[in-house]
RNA sequence: CGCGGGGUGGAGCAGCCUGGUAGCUCGCAAGGCUCAUAACCUUGAGGUCAUGCGUUCAAAUCGCAUCCCCGCAA
């Protein structure tokens, strides 16, 4: 069985991991051309290239996978399954008519929920319990094609969106593992549209506390939204961001206004929220490094009745 | 050469613009108060003000250069 594996962020890393360890025939790692990324916008390779490269696996890192060139070039490989998993590109049929048994996607949710780009962190920031990965076979429409496989796993309460993700993808190694081996004769459920949902890409903008929604679920916004954007908030007119909050739900908040300090304790800021209260305790200032709220506390001259905005 | 913030006792910050005694909150140590305490009061230790060069009678503060950390953007 000769696989090409599709794959540029972290989430894939443990599904190519799984499949280097179990010696399958990895002919070709397909990955996302380095990009000038970070600071001074030096190039950086995916982690994925770091990998495959370990791993002594050719790598292929098209601009577009689509062009005659690309699908050429993924034709002379001759490979039986095509592994999909958070690549980036979304591939034409063309490409997915390559192998010659089929290709597959590993998504990071309980298909047919969830669809989209950011699976994990719309189910910790909706409040979700349980999630899942789910493999299934690639077709035309994003995260549409009839399921192979799954696999359930709760969402801890303290689970962030970066638990969760390492979480989920060795998941996914192992569901791969277990589908592959008989991937030849699998049966196939197609998904009831019905129940589907969207998980879209997140935005900076998605991170913005609104003080006036409840404390739980801007809990479930610090919590769904890291690394990327961070769930954050204007203080003194600088951008702050959240990292770790405590839900402080006893709270009868009829004299004070949504976003309100309301509490500076040893090592946390209380602040309201449209139902209940939260204590922060882990932020960020811009230009600064993330500290505890003690060190906050300590350092800036917080006091009771100031307020976090959503503005400048 | 993408834009910007910052490096000041152990931590977080002020002081810099308008050079002239090293400051604040916390932590630490000792003592006191207290049934008691992470509370309160008193006292104390601890700093080459990132590094180098320059300007000056005098530099944390002004100028030039270097190193390091971080946010944004992507």
């Amino acid at each position: 069985m000769k696989i090409v594996f599709f794959g540029s962020s972290h989430f894939a890393v443990s599904s190519l991991e799984a499949l280097i360890k179990s010696g399958y025939d990895i002919a070709c790692v397909v990955t996302q051309p380095d990009k000038k990324k970070g600071r001074h916008l030096h190039l950086a390779s995916t982690c994925v290239k770091t990998l495959a490269e370990a791993a002594g696996i050719d790598v292929f890192q098209p601009q577009d996978i689509n062009t005659n060139d690309s699908v050429n070039h993924l034709k002379a490989i001759g490979a039986d399954l095509f592994v999909i998993v958070a690549y980036g590109q979304i591939l034409s049929q063309p490409v997915l008519d390559l192998p010659g048994v089929m290709a597959v996607n590993i998504h990071a949710s309980l298909l047919p929920k969830y669809r989209g780009a950011a699976p994990i962190n719309w189910a910790i920031i909706k409040g979700e319990e349980i999630t899942g990965v789910t493999i299934m076979r690639v077709e035309r429409r994003m995260d549409c094609g009839p399921v192979i496989s799954q696999k359930e796993i709760s969402i801890n309460e303290d689970d962030t969106a970066i638990s969760l993700e390492i979480s989920l993808s060795r998941l996914g190694g192992e569901l791969l593992l277990e589908t592959v081996k008989n991937i030849k004769n699998v049966k196939l459920f197609p998904q009831n549209d019905l129940y589907a949902t969207y998980a879209s890409k997140l935005k900076k903008s998605d991170g913005l506390i609104d003080w006036k929604k409840t404390a739980i679920e801007i809990y479930n916004l610090v919590r769904g939204t890291l690394p990327w954007p961070g769930a954050f908030t204007y203080y003194n007119s600088k951008l702050v961001k959240i990292y770790i909050v405590e839900k402080f739900m006893l709270f009868d908040k009829k004299d004070f206004s949504c976003g309100e300090i309301v509490e500076i304790l040893k090592d946390g800021i209380v602040v309201v929220a449209g139902k209940g209260a939260v204590i922060i305790k882990e932020l960020q200032i811009e230009g600064k490094r993330r500290m505890t709220a003690a060190e906050f506390i300590a350092g800036h001259k917080v006091s009771v009745g100031e307020s976090l905005l959503t503005k400048k």
